[in-house]
DNA sequence: AATAACTTTCTTTTT
DNA sequence: GAAAGTTATT
């Protein structure tokens, strides 16, 4: 693993295996001017199949070829790993590896918590801080709910998670996010802001926002360390721009501010990511910020069939915000585009097997030409199955990766824990697995007591004798504490193979895995035999001797991807998100219905609906050469069969290059989603997932509300008139239709859909609604 | 304190 | 239909 050299390799540039003209030659006219315009601000906009990563990366290439740039003053930052892996490669092939070697190429995120290893304490941090994912970080989050006595069950402790992770997102500060919290969400998330915060700094962690975060605050605060970086990184990529949250774009901004050598590269169209952040303001903003800045268009498509474009052409035109952009290309027509119908889910899945198997057959495609993409993780099952019946090979990208299994978690969190004694999240992780007898409750008073002293809980642990508790649960948790202690000094002496064998060994995890004797505690402990052996192959490639930080730095930056190999013979199964980048021959966009896809939520602000849709034109711009639609007239969703209706998107799309399995033209209705003037929202008909209740159940009966049930849809003794169905009046929002209620008296909140301002959620007790006629 | 049995809620999408 | 949380039992 080369790429977690800390030291800054300053050793002159090899020469040059390739000339600079050779790296043009297969590029069009408007690509090589691209590549050439290496000085100075570069937009680069480019549809999809436009080579649009190629380009990037000859132009890497060329600044190397043409010594322009040493490698390492080369920054390139790329979404994924696996973008950053592909990336390398490609430059590697032009360039040769030992110039290709030294660049600084990976994601957002692995590169800058690379830096704030080096930089960590400038800002109080030690080197070994922990990095904390989204399952850490949402453990500190309801550990902190607890103790101030809020209800997990109004506001989930994932849900605060997300909105401090917005709030940090955009540079919000808790103090001005309390100021500005409006909804009672947002008081409370508002409230735990701070404390979160403060938490993870005295667990000497970081979460995944901070690695974003930190930078900008460093470079705020000491223009020496800012100065350093924007001399090292002369020249600055960006792949996937239209990506870029408002941290990143600020940092990326500020280390170009000397050089202003920065090129980008994206495609508003493919913006998929604004739930996380993503701003696709920030490109279309950069002529603005960069205003010699040149912009280059790539609107040739080398990839699809002119029917698939048509198509994906006719998907985004119903957006309203988008730049400019004609996509075009010599490929022929291909065949046209396939609209399945299914009874059910399982019925598509079968659909979508037969379909693979057929076209291997006539066509000759192999399994990894196929891909089958959908909208939730969970909609993979029932393709699974099909295809397992089917005996055709698949991988699901995606879903829980091997670092991401509890039994690897554990074993990290005690080797987090050896490096990191302040890290809280894995401490309670571990405290009392494998069961030793240190319940919730001893739990609770060691960390109330840290809490009161103002130190780290593991302080609290050496300090075990003030805490008061039994002298029975102190021998308890003193054993604990002995036995990861002695590890606290191996981890930096000895190599990180051997303390990770021996912890692990004197944890007593291996042998409670083998004592379950079950099948999956078997499969259990190979994952935990098999990280033993990633953590000795790494340190084998690895001469640091404190590499255990950071291996398990760079562990908590992996995600699935990682693990897959393209090229073993299989059909790829993943998420439309993860198919970002990707192309094959035969596509699939499985599960097109309303409420799935679009999402319920997402259907109703327009925005978001926007995202949905480009969503879908990504999916359809994965394929070459053939693309298959289908839709599922019902599905098991929610522990129960729900009826659905196709997508409105079936409605909008260019019917001319679609082909039902009966070989017929589809017969769209266009106005289907249209609310109509007077009341008809013509969503409850149309839409089952809004009424999942009164389809699939009988009417649901008037039940008395008893206490402490939470089930109730509506009450009865109060405001009893307001019921799913009935038309309201709001001062404010105008006239809208309750959806749904949850909630007794005070707690009594409807969800109405108004004409004018769509979803709302409302308390009554605050709402005043008015029962129209 | 630990286990078993139960109830409830939830599904976007990810570094 | 899973995961997480709650309650009852040992």
């Amino acid at each position: 693993m080369r790429q977690f050299r800390l030291e800054f390799d300053a050793e002159a540039t090899p020469a040059p295996s390739i000339q600079a003209d050779q790296i043009l030659q297969g590029l069009n006219e408007r690509q090589q001017e691209a590549v050439r315009a290496t000085d100075g601000p570069v937009m680069i906009v480019a549809g999809p199949g436009s080579g649009k990563t190629r380009t990037l990366t000859h132009r890497i290439a060329y600044l190397l070829a043409l010594n322009k740039a040493r490698p390492y003053q080369i920054l390139s930052l790329t979404f994924t790993n696996k973008a950053a892996r592909e990336m390398k490669d490609r430059v590697e092939k032009l360039v040769g590896p030992e110039l290709a070697g030294g660049m600084w190429m990976g994601t957002f995120h692995s590169i800058f918590a690379r830096m704030m290893r080096v930089e960590a304490e400038a800002l109080g941090y030690t080197r070994d801080f922990s990095i904390y994912d989204t399952e850490d970080a949402e453990r500190i989050i309801r550990e902190l709910m607890g103790s101030l006595n809020m209800d997990t069950r109004q506001f989930s402790p994932r849900s605060m998670l997300f909105l401090i992770s917005s709030a940090k997102n955009h540079m919000v500060s808790p103090e001005e996010y309390q100021r500005l919290a409006a909804t009672a969400q947002q008081d409370l998330a508002a409230r735990i802001y701070k404390p979160y915060v403060e938490t993870l700094k005295r667990a000497n962690a970081m979460d995944f926002d901070d690695l974003l975060i930190k930078p900008i605050e460093l470079f705020r605060l000491r223009a020496d360390i800012l100065e350093k970086y924007q001399n090292r990184w002369t020249y600055i990529h960006i792949d996937e721009y239209q990506d870029t949250n408002r941290a990143q774009y600020l940092l990326t901004k500020t280390l170009a501010d000397r050089h202003r050598n920065i090129c980008v590269v994206g495609d508003d169209a493919q913006s998929i990511y604004a739930f996380r952040g993503a701003d696709i303001g920030n490109i279309l903003s950069f002529q603005r910020d960069y205003p010699n800045a040149s912009t280059i268009r790539l609107e040739q498509s080398y990839r699809s069939s002119k029917r698939i474009l048509r198509l994906a052409d006719s998907i985004i035109g119903h957006n309203k915000d988008q730049l400019e952009k004609t996509l075009w290309t010599e490929n022929g027509d291909g065949t046209p585009i396939v609209l399945m119908e299914a009874v059910s889910e399982k019925d598509e899945a079968q659909k979508i097997e037969r379909r693979i198997r057929d076209l291997g057959v006539r066509a000759g495609y192999r399994h990894t030409d196929f891909a089958v993409l959908y909208r939730t993780n969970a909609q993979s099952r029932s393709l699974e199955d099909a295809l397992r019946r089917g005996g055709i090979p698949y991988r699901v990208v995606g879903g829980t990766s091997f670092y991401q299994r509890r039994e690897i978690k554990d074993v990290l969190a005690y080797l987090r824990l050896a490096v990191n004694p302040n890290d809280v999240a894995s401490l309670r992780r571990v405290i009392n697995y494998p069961v030793r007898g240190i319940g919730a409750k001893t739990q609770d008073e060691l960390f109330a007591f840290a809490e009161r002293q103002g130190i780290s809980a593991w302080e609290a642990l050496e300090r075990l004798t003030e805490v008061g508790l039994t002298t029975r649960t102190q021998t308890l948790v003193g054993a604990f504490r002995d036995m990861v202690k002695p590890y606290m000094q191996r981890a930096f002496t000895e190599p990180a193979d051997a303390v990770a064998r021996d912890l692990i060994k004197e944890t007593g995890i291996l042998a409670d895995l083998r004592d379950e004797g079950t099948q999956e505690g078997l499969v259990r402990w190979e994952n935990v035999q098999e990280l033993i052996n990633a953590i000795a192959e790494f340190t084998a490639q690895e001469r640091d001797a404190a590499s255990l930080s950071s291996f398990l730095q760079q562990v908590s930056l992996f995600t699935d991807q990682d693990a897959t190999d393209s090229r073993d013979e299989r059909v790829t199964l993943m998420t439309l998100h993860a198919s970002k980048g990707l192309e094959f021959e035969v596509v699939f966009v499985a599960g097109l219905e309303e409420g799935l896809f679009p999402l319920a939520n997402a259907s109703q602000e327009r925005k978001e609906l926007e995202e949905e849709r480009r969503l879908f034109y990504v999916g359809a711009t994965r394929a070459k050469a053939h693309l298959f639609l289908s839709f599922a007239r019902s599905r098991f969703r929610f522990g129960e069969t729900t009826s659905s209706i196709r997508s409105r998107f079936l409605e909008e799309v260019d019917a001319s290059v679609l082909l039902t399995e009966a070989g017929e033209t589809l017969e769209q209705k266009p106005n289907r989603f249209q609310v109509t003037e007077k009341r008809s929202i013509a969503y409850e008909r149309l839409d089952p997932h809004y009424y999942r209740e009164s389809l699939t159940t009988p009417k649901p009966k008037p039940k008395p509300a008893k206490s402490g049930d939470r089930r109730v849809v509506y009450d009865e003794t109060e405001g009893g008139r307001i019921v799913p169905g009935v038309v309201v009046e709001h001062e404010q929002f105008g006239e809208g239709k309750v959806l749904s209620m949850e909630g007794v008296g005070d707690q009594a909140r409807a969800v109405v859909f108004f004409k004018e301002v769509g979803q709302k959620k409302l308390a009554l007790k605050f709402a005043k609604l008015r029962v129209v006629e």
